[in-house]
DNA sequence: GCCGTTTTCGGCCCGACTGTTTTCAGTCG
């Protein structure tokens, strides 16, 4: 029988672990502080800790007293401890890791937790972000900021990334690579091209002349935020980026640059159909050229709309290149056509002062105008989502006489009523049928209990989308990238319901949800489920949000006429029932 | 959970710093 085996940075990681959840769960500090003290003298010795310990010598050492050395000796006897087992099976395993947040101690990582049920750290950069920090005592705006600046500076070495931060970076180096004049094309390709909701690297394609790939590449890696160079050859290399995010540089010659781009842009899926497609043409296509059967020389393309086209397709923009029936529809001319940010006529989903947003209501009509949107629908919380200062019956009161008053002194800008109103856990809505029945229209989201079975979870929402005051459902999944699984859910059903019911599925807009799921897109179109690009802003930058939620109706097929906010004032109105 | 020249209970390292407080709590090193 073989002795389980452990070592000594093993024993003093379990004693550290143990140290650090009996500080997460409020123990006595130095109960907790004997763990690591203990945990600290086993580390500077120098002799066989794993021979102390079977040997029971390990009681001599100061520190460590009777009910250490028996979980010690049962530790390194069985290879296992289940006292440590049990103590971190009743904490969220991202309580830990919360811990290397700069200014977050124990103390504060339980308040998060006790307070909001903040159990990880992309959970926490939401309620950051939400300014849900901000007002829970022995918190406030200094350290909301600070904890935030605190994360972005550790995602740094996270392995994907949030669309807009790998777009932000793209955009500034790629305008650094289009200063260098041997450069003829440069385009970023990859998943940012294909608007992914996250992003593991960027890819960059550029085409020059043959002997100056050398300098383009020297060029390419003395980037100002490099933070190292990982590869460097004549056509492809690898920096990493200050950022944590690593970058690829593909040059080719210019004739081969539009082969080169649709081959970089992907996605591995669309490639694989599309060289299928040249193949039953007896066309050879790569990343160089599209080219005739026994043939070196590849057809002349100048552009990605001529290699679709000597494949007898439309042009299919990246979005869809998912291979989701891209290629059979460009086949047909049965494509969409995408809808485009400067068809967006106005927003739904904005938060205010009144309950979790930073802005006032005039300043976000003045940023929507601006923006030159012809409408705004402020949706607050409703009044159980305490943490978010829901509105009471009283403030929806207040803020409807302030909306009135303002929309009073326009007329070529008009402010719906709405709500952001909690689905409870029956599916029953969090105020009364007369309170909904005096907004515009009601944006119905979970907000709680999202352990629930993917059967009760679908009925709760199906429920609420039956109700007939109800416009929209927010945020369908109630995902965050990166941080926060969805709830289970049974898409198909909640679609089905949306379309049966008459009701608008939302895409948040939001980078850290971008939900619905692109990916539910077409099955939406199929059943003429109507969306809405809801930017869900709680600042008036937020509103910038629109964009990625833009790019991605555009991944789900979605055309203008089928998203709510392209129509124009005046059929909204109708829809809503407004008085005119 | 550990320890004992205060010895089986009651204290356990602490000062600088920050931010949130209005005299202090929590983090960090």
């Amino acid at each position: 029988m073989a002795e389980p085996t452990i070592d000594k940075k093993q024993i003093i990681q379990t004693l550290e672990n143990i140290g650090t959840i009996l500080m997460l769960k409020g123990e006595n500090p130095f109960k907790s502080r004997a763990y690591f003290n203990a945990a600290r003298m086993l580390e500077t010795r120098n002799d066989d800790i794993v021979a102390l310990i079977q040997s029971g010598e390990i009681s001599n050492i100061k520190g460590i007293g009777k009910a250490l050395s028996e979980k010690l000796s049962i530790l390194v006897k069985e290879g296992r401890l289940p006292y440590y087992e049990k103590l971190k099976e009743s904490i969220p395993p991202g309580l830990m890791d919360m811990l290397n947040i700069p200014g977050m101690g124990p103390k504060k990582v339980k308040a998060v937790y006790d307070q909001l049920g903040i159990k990880s750290v992309g959970e926490l950069e939401y309620a950051c972000n939400e300014n849900r920090l901000r007002d829970l005592p022995g918190f406030g705006l200094k350290s909301q900021e600070k904890i935030l600046k605190g994360i972005e500076l550790r995602k740094k070495y996270s392995e994907r990334f949030l669309f807009p931060i790998a777009w932000q970076q793209a955009l500034q180096l790629t305008d650094y690579m289009r200063k260098n004049p041997q450069l003829i094309r440069l385009t970023s390709a990859g998943s940012l091209r294909r608007k992914k909701e996250t992003v593991k690297d960027i890819d960059l394609v550029g085409s020059c002349k043959e002997e100056q790939r050398l300098s383009i590449m020297d060029y390419f890696v003395r980037y100002p935020l490099t933070e190292s160079i990982v590869n460097r050859g004549q056509t492809k290399s690898t920096i990493l980026l200050q950022s944590g995010i690593s970058c690829d540089l593909r040059l080719v010659d210019d004739e081969q640059f539009p082969f080169a781009l649709h081959h970089s842009t992907g996605s591995k899926e669309h490639n694989t159909a599309m060289r299928h497609r040249a193949k039953t043409r007896h066309l050879t296509m790569n990343e160089y050229g599209l080219f005739p059967r026994g043939s070196e020389q590849s057809l002349p393309c100048s552009n990605e709309v001529e290699i679709f086209q000597t494949l007898q397709l439309d042009f299919i923009p990246p979005e869809l290149r998912e291979n989701q029936g891209e290629i059979e529809a460009a086949e047909k001319n049965n494509l969409p056509e995408l809808i485009t940010e400067d068809q967006i006529k106005g927003v739904f989903h904005v938060h205010s002062v009144y309950s979790d947003g930073a802005a006032s209501i005039a300043d976000l009509v003045r940023a929507c105008r601006n923006k030159g949107y012809h409408y705004l629908g402020i949706s607050d919380h409703s009044k159980s989502v305490f943490y978010a200062h829901g509105l009471s019956e009283d403030r929806v009161k207040m803020q409807h006489e302030e909306i009135d008053r303002l929309n009073s002194g326009m007329n070529d800008f008009v402010i719906f009523k709405g709500i952001e109103v909690d689905i409870l856990n029956d599916g029953g809505l969090d105020y009364d049928d007369e309170v909904l029945a005096s907004f515009d229209f009601v944006i119905a989201s979970v907000h709680s209990s999202f352990r629930m079975s993917k059967e009760e979870m679908t009925h709760r929402i199906c429920q609420a989308l039956k109700h007939p005051l109800v416009t929209m459902l927010g945020h369908p999944t109630g995902r965050l990238l990166l941080a926060r699984e969805p709830y289970p859910l049974d898409m198909r059903q909640v679609l089905e319901t949306a379309a049966e019911q008459n009701k608008i599925i939302e895409i948040n807009a939001n980078p850290h949800r971008l939900d619905l799921d692109w990916r539910w897109g077409k099955l939406a179109n199929q059943l003429g489920v109507k969306t809405s690009i809801n930017p869900d802003a709680h600042t008036l930058a937020g509103l910038e949000d629109i964009k990625w939620g833009v790019g991605i109706a555009r991944k789900g097929w979605f055309t203008a006429e089928q998203v709510l906010n392209t129509h124009p004032v005046q059929k909204i109105k109708q829809l809503f029932h407004c008085p005119d």
